[in-house]
DNA sequence: CTACACTCTCTAGTGACTAGAGGTTCAAGA
DNA sequence: TCTTGAACCTCTAGTCACTAGAGAGTGTAG
């Protein structure tokens, strides 16, 4: 049995972002010692590490929450964490098509002017001025 | 001068958004109608446009700030300005580097399951407990 | 003059935490 | 056994960039 603190280093999640996540009903509330201070073993281990990589890859806490549920029935359909870790794949690779268009756009702006001059020339706030400068829609 | 219905439409920004802006410091406080309703001209239109297109790209509402002020000193070096926006797509490249990792991540865990199994045998949900299975550092 | 779409301010909620206040408990050393 | 101080507790509020909703007032077309 460990401490919060303990927990803590061992998965490098935050003391308060534990006290967090078992708020938000993602951990299993801790027995306490006594004195009311949390105490965790193995099992809230693994929980948490399992939280913590999940987020890592950018699931929600709320799709997190379902794939714990699943856990918890292994003899269910694994399909819905299929579906959730599709679905959080499409959603990383529309912030990549997104996010390479943005990059396109500010090298382009960024390219426009060295810094050298006054701000009523400067092509960055030109750019962002006048829509129309862009080289595409983003 | 128009509404705040009609800045609206044409700049396809929210009208409690438009609000917001306001507040923030961003837009310049608009002029009143007798009954106290908020009236724009081209002026209030061009800023707003330029606010839109920077937040489009990713920019703070601290580094608009930024970028504004720069504008109403037209004579001052446009450094500032530029510095913002190379960091800005700094920030941006980042972004995209990290989120391939995850591409690559949720890639290798999507297809490891197809989804007809039960969720005990889940490589999805097993791929998320246990952090060595992931073929890098993410 | 009436209807009603539009606008006003204010408060609270979103997601996933983070920070801080003010008080209590634990564990190691004397 | 006692003391010290790090770690813990709960609670509230703040972060960012909005979004939603209540309840009341305003503008304008017919």
């Amino acid at each position: 049995m460990f401490s919060i603190g303990e927990l803590s280093k061992r998965t490098k999640v935050k003391v308060p972002t534990i006290r967090y996540y078992e708020e938000m009903g993602l951990l299993a509330e801790a027995e306490r010692t006594s004195g009311n201070q949390r105490r965790y073993d193995k099992t809230g281990l693994e929980r948490l590490s399992f939280i913590r990589h999940a987020r890592d890859l950018g699931f929600s806490i709320e799709a997190i929450s379902s794939l714990i549920e699943l856990q918890e029935y292994p003899d269910r359909s694994c399909e819905a964490a299929t579906d959730i870790a599709v679905s959080q794949l499409a959603d990383v690779r529309e912030k990549i098509k997104r996010l390479k268009l943005l990059e396109k756009e500010l090298t382009r702006i960024s390219k426009g002017c060295d810094g050298q001059g006054i701000s009523e020339d400067c092509y960055v706030l030109a750019s962002l001025a006048d829509h129309e400068l862009c080289s595409r829609e983003h």
